[in-house]
DNA sequence: TTATTTACTTTGTATTACAAAGTGCTTTTT
DNA sequence: AAAAAGCACTTTGTAATACAAAGTAAATAA
């Protein structure tokens, strides 16, 4: 058999992880979510998605906004530009690895 | 906002990493695929392709064909018929996701 | 006043991923 | 014949990752 071209070349490290890959897809159709909106969608403790919010933030994937709803704290997120860009990247690639499955 | 659907929930643990989606989506499409080739295609090192692949054996995915090629040992691998079923599944879990988000 | 919510941080553990080196057998090269 | 290299691993060790659970501080609700 021939060697073919590698299917997953095209993947972000990143998106791999599947929390990091939901919370981009509820982004990517949300302009903005709260945290507790994520948790609840995503089925996670708190310090887990943290720390996954962290990440996504470090790589400049989402945006903070730390707000109030009255006195009370309210964060939600976004994401930016670079963050659409990244992640339509990694579905593309994705849907081109299931294409050539198909 | 409402809460909406949790949008990772159909997705398969086993082939979040990205090497194991890798090999699984290679032999969606080839019958029989060596060592080699996987090893060459995904770009890996051998030790690092060999404990994916008893992970994906372990979880009935692929089965696992010990050959000789004249007096030379081959190994080569073909997917089951429950590794098709699951790995068809993720995909569509994966479409899903991505349908969502265009 | 006590309990609860929010959005974390901290702590600790378990799992995972991975490279590198070693193995035993064979073939190829010199 | 001896040395080098390929095959398909296994073993070893390390670093990164993921995660739960508990703790925290400020606020609100009961």
């Amino acid at each position: 058999m021939a060697v073919s071209k590698n299917p997953i070349s095209g993947l972000n490290k990143i998106f791999d992880n599947r929390i990091r890959l939901g919370v981009m897809s509820v982004l990517m159709v949300n302009e903005e979510v709260s945290f507790n909106d994520l948790k609840q969608m995503l089925e996670v403790t708190d310090g887990n998605l943290a720390t996954h919010m962290v990440t996504l933030e470090e790589n400049g994937f989402i945006k903070v906004h730390k707000g109030f709803i009255g006195r009370k704290t309210n964060t939600t997120y976004s994401i930016t530009k670079v963050g659409q860009k990244s992640f339509a990247d990694h579905l593309n690639a994705l849907e081109n690895m299931i294409k050539g499955v198909r």
